[in-house]
Order: structure tokens, then C-alpha cells, then sequence
DNA sequence: TCTGGGGTCCTAGGACCC
DNA sequence: TCTGGGGTCCTAGGACCC
């Protein structure tokens, strides 16, 4: 029995959540910007027939985007993380085997579906999500994830499709992959695109006809798995349960350069405790954790800095009251006087299961007492919100805070937002 | 003045061991 | 032509994803 994916892809989420809950936005051009409003990282199609690029600073867009009256929004994860939630318990309606690749994106096995419509079945879920969440999504459906993506992507393009591709035909799949550029592949990028040029290769369809051993070559094996999925020999099997996280980092831009290491050092003890949440989270202990400190990457290349450290842990923790103070004993070893910060963050590594952890011969035994205050903390965090309660050293925050200038309500989680929805 | 924040996997090369 | 051979572990760097 081959197998059958359909890829469920919301149409530019983050600017569909923010119209979901302000109608008179429709039609508008709309942008929404990364942390700290920095670069654009969706866009409704009115702003991208405007040409503006996804991840154009907002800086250099600020006159066109006067000019042409764009509605901007500052990220909202809060919304679009619930939203992101409603839409997958649709979809979860239509098969048992659901991958939530991303918050926007999921994979359906349709592996026993082939007796029904499969195109009547796509177009079902076509109209049914945005009719119960607002947000209109595209699908795409194939033989294997990667050809999914790329039925996708040509659902959303063509005018015929209407937002819905069953690509199953050799013959299509071929036409296909004849109309696709091949950085437009999932799993090829930019670099590989260009080097592929070098070769005379340009479609999807030009690269199936490589032999193995050349793409095992230019591209790894990684490759070579990506190409076979083209020839439509399924090597990516769905995810069910997210893995668990091998790495956790936590990382911001200050609202504002800093200079001071106390203001750093409010900051990074904020993300360290953001970060060892996390951890616990998916119920692990870090080995190791490195801090990161760094300048901006765009300024006169004399004055950045850009340094990480990596320490060691005694014994595998989760625990807080371990981390800060060893992070920021890290963060001093780092620090140099005379930059312009912009950014700092903490990376966990060597994260083993919580049930596991060997307990250091040469530490006093305080796990007991950091994991039942920890267990107090998360539930405090949870009910009273994550800022509820804080070390000293977090401080008030306002000098590395980001900027978000123009936040929309949490129209779904917050008291606030869901008075203004009334 | 102003340019995001997470992650993954693979490979090559060096250190070190017997 | 060939400085021995083979294994593991670690890190840095490069590619990719959203």
C-alpha cells in the first residue's frame, strides 16, 4: 500500500490572526513585525502586492508603509499560539495520524483514505477550518511529504486550484515538478539552489534525474532522502509526538543597546529562568548550558563583539537556583566594558530525561528542595503569569525590554481582549 | 537610531586511546 | 608514493526549516 500525506498550511498566519479578530481589516494591507519590531515576517497579500519583502527591516519600509496606509502589528505569540491550537483540533477531525510540523503547518496521514474523494475530502478541509477559526489555510496532498509541500505550495499559487491540490498522477506529479524551481523545494535552500545552478540544474524535475551518488556527494544524505521523496519514495515518516528537545536556547534583542553589565545581567537572568521553565517543561535536566553576549552584526565591524562561553555542570539540572547565579558568573568572564550590547541568551545542552539524573558525588544533595520549590514556582507562574514572581536580580526590566509598539489584544487568552471582542 | 528567535541534522577534522 | 590502523568523542561550521 503506498502512502498518502495531505500538507494543511495556513495562508500568512500571524496576519490572519490579527484579522480574525478585526474584520475591518479585510482587504487592507497588513504587516507583522519580529520581536522588538524589527523586520516584517508576514505579510497579508494586499502588502505583499505592495512588494514588501518578508524580513525587510522596518526602518527602510517606514515611508512606504505611511504612504500606502499598511496596518503594522508587533508579534503576538500569545494569540497566535492559541490560534495555532484551534486549527489543529480541527484538523485532527480528519485523520488519526496528525504531524504538527509547525504552529502554522501540519501533516495528515491519509494513508486509508484512498477510497474516498480525496479532492472532495481536501476541499472539506479547505472551507471547514477558516469557517471555524478565521484563518483560511491551502492543502496540498501526495505520496510523500516532500511532494505534499510541493502541492501545497502550487495550491496556493494557482488560480485554478483554489487553495486545494491532490497531486497522486505521475503524470502531474511531473508537470509539477517541471513548474517548480528547485529552491523552492523543502529541504533545499538558498545555498544549495545556487550550487545546483552551477550544474545546469533548475527545476525539481531536473534534479530527479541526478544520480544518486552525485546528490549524495553535493547535497549529503539529507539531500539524497529529499530527491527520492521526489521520485515519490516516501523516506520521512510523520512525527506524531514532537521529539524531545536535544538543545533549549532563549534569547532576545534589548529593546536599546546596553552598556551596563547589571542591566545585562537583569536580562539574561530573566531568559535563564524563561529557559530552565522550559526545561522542566519537557521534563529535562541540562549537563551544560553556554551563554551567549553579543554586539549588533551591523555595525563598524571594530566595534562588535560576539562571544559565547560553555559551562559544565556538575550534575544534571532544571533547577533555577543553580542556573542564574552560574549563568551570570559567565555572563561577568564574557562581559568587556566599551561595547553597545544588543543581545544575550542562554543555550542548555547535553538534556537528559529528569528521571535519570545521577547525582554528583562532590555537590551537597539540594534536588529535593530546588524540585518541590520549582514545582511551587511553575504552578504559581501558571495561575498569576510568568512575571508574577521574580529574583531580585531579574529587576524591572524596562531598560532591555522589547520594543512592541504596536501589540494587538490577547483577544483569546486575556480578560482585556475578550471585553474589546464583546 | 532602527535588521528575530528559535530549532535540526550532517560532515570534517582534531584529540586521544589502544 | 604513502608517513600504521581503527575506534570514539567533541567541536566548529555549514546546510536546512519555520
Amino acid at each position: 500500500m503506498t502512502s498518502l500525506f495531505a500538507l494543511v498550511d495556513c495562508n500568512n498566519f500571524y496576519a490572519s490572526c490579527e484579522r480574525a479578530f478585526n474584520p475591518t481589516l479585510e482587504g487592507k494591507p497588513l504587516v507583522v513585525l519580529s520581536n522588538n519590531d524589527g523586520c516584517v515576517i508576514a505579510r497579508s497579500n494586499e502588502a505583499k502586492a505592495l512588494g514588501i519583502q518578508m524580513g525587510a527591516p522596518a526602518f527602510e519600509i517606514r515611508d512606504l508603509m505611511e504612504r500606502e496606509g499598511v496596518h503594522v502589528f508587533s508579534s503576538n505569540y500569545e494569540l497566535y499560539g492559541d490560534m495555532s491550537r484551534r486549527v489543529t483540533m480541527i484538523l485532527a477531525e480528519y485523520t488519526p495520524n496528525l504531524e504538527i510540523y509547525s504552529i502554522d503547518e501540519s501533516f495528515l496521514d491519509l494513508g486509508n483514505f484512498r477510497h474516498v474523494n480525496l479532492e472532495q475530502h481536501a476541499r472539506e478541509i479547505w472551507e471547514r477550518v477558516p469557517r471555524a477559526t478565521g484563518i483560511p489555510v491551502a492543502v496540498g496532498v501526495s505520496v510523500t511529504k516532500t511532494l505534499a509541500k510541493l502541492a501545497n505550495r502550487l495550491a496556493k499559487k494557482s488560480k485554478k486550484a483554489n487553495g486545494v491540490l491532490v497531486l497522486t498522477d505521475p503524470m502531474h506529479i511531473e508537470a509539477a515538478l517541471k513548474a517548480t524551481e528547485v529552491g523552492d523545494i523543502w529541504g533545499v535552500g538558498r545555498r544549495y539552489a545556487k550550487k545546483l545552478a552551477q550544474f545546469g540544474i533548475y527545476t525539481a524535475y531536473d534534479l530527479t534525474q541526478q544520480t544518486d551518488s552525485f546528490v549524495k556527494k553535493h547535497m549529503t544524505v539529507v539531500g539524497l532522502r529529499t530527491v527520492r521523496e521526489l521520485r515519490g519514495e516516501p523516506c520521512i515518516e510523520l512525527e506524531l509526538a514532537p521529539p524531545t528537545k536535544q538543545n533549549i536556547c532563549t534569547s532576545r534583542s534589548f529593546g536599546e543597546p546596553l552598556t551596563q553589565l547589571s542591566d545585562i545581567e537583569e536580562a539574561l537572568a530573566a531568559h535563564t529562568v524563561r529557559c530552565a521553565a522550559k526545561l522542566r517543561k519537557q521534563q529535562s535536566c541540562a549537563n551544560a548550558f553556554t551563554i551567549i553576549l553579543e554586539t549588533s552584526r551591523f555595525i563598524d565591524p571594530r566595534q562588535t563583539y560576539l562571544n559565547s562561553r560553555t559551562v559544565q555542570l556538575e550534575s544534571p539540572t532544571a533547577s533555577e537556583l543553580v542556573l542564574v547565579p552560574k549563568a551570570l558568573e559567565a555572563l561577568r568572564i564574557l562581559f568587556r566594558p566599551g561595547f553597545r550590547y544588543k543581545r544575550t541568551g542562554i543555550l542548555v545542552s547535553g538534556l537528559v530525561p529528569a528521571t535519570q539524573v545521577q547525582q554528583s558525588l562532590f555537590e551537597p544533595d539540594h534536588r529535593q528542595r530546588d524540585q518541590d520549590l520549582m514545582q511551587t514556582l511553575d504552578f504559581l507562574r501558571k495561575r498569576f503569569g510568568h512575571t508574577a514572581l521574580r529574583y531580585g536580580v531579574q529587576g524591572t526590566g524596562k531598560k532591555w525590554q522589547l520594543k512592541s509598539e504596536n501589540l494587538s489584544p490577547c483577544y483569546t487568552t486575556r480578560l482585556e481582549g475578550l471585553l474589546k471582542v464583546w
